[in-house]
DNA sequence: CAAAAAAGAGAGCAGTGCTCTTGCTTCAGA
DNA sequence: TCTGAAGCAAGAGCACTGCTCTCTTTTTTG
């Protein structure tokens, strides 16, 4: 937060800084894995060994962009919110959906990174998850705006997952109901896997006005939620 | 199909399958960066080089396993099928739905290949298209059977998405209502998001019952086509 | 001001994908 | 059945990778 002190402070994350930028412009225009570390210091000027002052292995420096990549997600997704924050629900939702989707189109490489397979490891170092759920706690803040008003139809829930759903809305959200709480975690996986699907090529002749055809569907993800216009407070 | 007539090309097509074996025993314990050429090689005792008279680069031998998984993948989801075939509807839809995730919860390596971030190139070489397309047309015939009796509803779709849906009704299921199709087409890759989701640990410290919540989900993801049980021609 | 900590430079190790040349084996046509 | 051609294995080698270790220089700190 404060400014170094030392001069070696400062120089430190600004290397650190421009580390992680040249990193990402080999990220985004080649793909994680070609992502050389002696690339990067070569391009910055210095010897390779110097580089693991700062970052102790490749994959140390993946996690830090993945970190990043998740910050650059949330904050679009959080832009896109605002931008739209007087709207309706559904418009709302929609709205974040449609950031995700632009974001994972222009970034394929950093989508890849968070959302594709995982590269370093098996299982994400701490340090990712909370930058991993701002999308998340986007889309519940929506929900939890959404489902205020009277008149709200909750999903259906099966009755084997109600114990799950009660820990899971206690988990993440305990002032949503936990029909509503389940059916978001659901959505929100869901919505990954239409990007996903449109980024990797699987709609490849198949769906050919992907526009139009994930707006519908994150408005089908809204209903199964229980978003829904009827008597909003605003509008 | 007929059996090779030289001794030689016999010795071809063995040496080729034990290539790959090695290649995916190696994929499966250690992922898909860190499938090494040389490495299976010397597992095989062969020099490097002779690998490359089977196989024209690294790339090329994933393409063939990414085409081996997709096979393995789309056999599992129809043998579930047919274990129920002569269940309701929607029985038959979740099976398809819980034979994918547990495939993909048995091979998170191969998933990773296939649905994760695609390592060669950035488009999938045309000859992964029909192995990629299994699952799909399996749940495809589920919901050509299950919109055939009486009282279905089908789900809503947005009047400007209908050109769009017509179209894709016209490419993938002539046969289907446009409206059908492009929820199934949605339903598919949603599938995938929560499958994805799961495996690459986005649920980690949210989804606790994973199983009950997928059967939920996937029971939400046949209504949403129009999949009910009301009054099917069998059972 | 001196001791200690941090940073950079360079050599080096083990590994990688891939190419090229050299022999040897198998196949197919006369 | 013999011979030229094609297929295949082996080895050396190139350019690259992540990473470690040592050595020197610079900066900070007690």
């Amino acid at each position: 937060m404060s400014t170094p002190h030392s001069a070696r402070a400062r120089a430190r994350i600004e290397v650190t800084a421009a580390i992680k930028d040249e990193a990402r412009r080999q990220l985004a225009s080649e793909g994680a894995t070609k992502l050389s570390l002696r690339a990067v210091a070569r391009e910055l000027g210095m010897v390779s060994s110097a580089l693991y002052r700062y970052f102790p292995s490749r994959d140390d420096l993946l996690t830090a962009l993945i970190i990043d990549a998740y910050d650059s997600l949330g904050e679009a997704a959080e832009a896109a919110a605002e931008a739209v924050a007087d709207a309706t629900p559904t418009r709302r939702w929609i709205a974040v959906c449609e950031a995700v989707r632009a974001w994972s189109l222009a970034h394929p490489h950093e989508y890849a990174l968070i959302y594709g397979s995982p590269v370093p490891g098996y299982t994400a170092p701490q340090s990712t998850v909370p930058p991993a759920s701002r999308v998340g706690l986007l889309l519940i803040g929506i929900v939890r705006d959404a489902i205020k008003g009277p008149g709200v139809t909750f999903p259906p829930l099966a009755p084997e997952l109600r114990p799950e759903a009660e820990r899971l809305a206690a988990e993440i959200a305990p002032d949503l109901p936990p029909e509503v709480a389940a059916a978001l975690v659901a959505a929100w996986a869901q919505l990954f896997g239409l990007v996903g699907f449109e980024l990797f090529g699987q709609f490849n002749r198949v769906v050919e006005d992907r526009e139009a055809f994930f707006r519908h569907a994150a408005g089908q993800l809204a209903l199964g939620v229980g978003i829904s216009d009827r008597p909003s407070a605003r509008r």
